[in-house]
DNA sequence: CTAAACCTCTGACCATGGTATAGAGTCAAG
DNA sequence: CTTGACTCTATACCATGGTCAGAGGTTTAG
């Protein structure tokens, strides 16, 4: 396979031309190989890293939890187990999130349901709660 | 009252003196009196500015939103229903986020229940899932 | 009187994940 | 040979919610 250019690897990775670029200042991408002229030149294991990022963002990890991962998968001993450390983790972190939302839910919504929403800032439950009920 | 230094409101409402700084700088605060010498000059109507503030981070509001909020509140006219559509606003979003979160966490649980821990990355069922399976 | 402890101001910096812009060089089709 | 599309580098910018640094003025206790 013949090595493509930085936007034949945007295009077949679905992403932006910078975001490669970012990518690779970051140090999630490898420094390519270049041609004569200082073009960067891809392959399509580019393309695999690029959607793995992609794909780990989907599960909610971070670039910096991304560069972890990827660092693990080019370590010959790694072990399933530091993978799965991380996962659970992150996995815990998601957990804490949805609790921190339940309960911004759970405050907010009764206010929403008791609120007439005809009558004046004075009666309004909402701000009531916000100006901490004084 | 007398009115009060800019660092005896940060110690009453519980926050930096940079951080009040900052709330005037976007906004959220009026720009207040000075003394002689151009000192900032407060009293407890900031203080509880700054709580209003804080409560409604609390339930997950940005700082844009609480100055659409503070500014309803200056309003003479303003509506109890207008408080309320925001609210009911920003509930969907929460709402939002905890099914994104939640769906996270359903695709990520089952790929750290499956992993064995004990293999290597080959054989990690979180790497392939992230590998795209391929 | 002096030194510490507080106050002022502006502006830069942190992480996050990119996007945009400018000026210059290169490549391929017509 | 020109034109348009692509690439390069470097830098700046977006929102978010602050934090910090530096240079200076003021206040207060000893």
């Amino acid at each position: 396979m013949s090595r493509k250019t930085i936007g034949w690897v945007a295009k077949e990775a679905d992403v932006n031309v910078q975001t490669v670029l970012y990518y690779e200042r970051r140090g999630l991408l490898p420094a390519p190989s270049r041609s004569m002229h200082g073009y960067r030149l891809f392959d399509d294991t580019s393309v695999r890293r690029i959607r793995f990022i992609k794909r780990a963002q989907q599960l909610g990890f971070t670039l910096k939890q991304v560069m972890a991962l990827l660092a693990l998968q080019t370590e010959q001993d790694a072990s399933c187990a530091q993978v799965s450390s991380m996962a659970a983790n992150h996995l815990q972190e998601i957990e804490a999130k949805i609790h921190d939302l339940e309960r911004m839910r759970d405050a907010l919504m009764p206010l929403v349901e008791a609120c007439p929403k005809n009558g004046t800032l004075k009666t309004c439950p909402i701000m009531d709660a916000l100006a901490g009920g004084e």
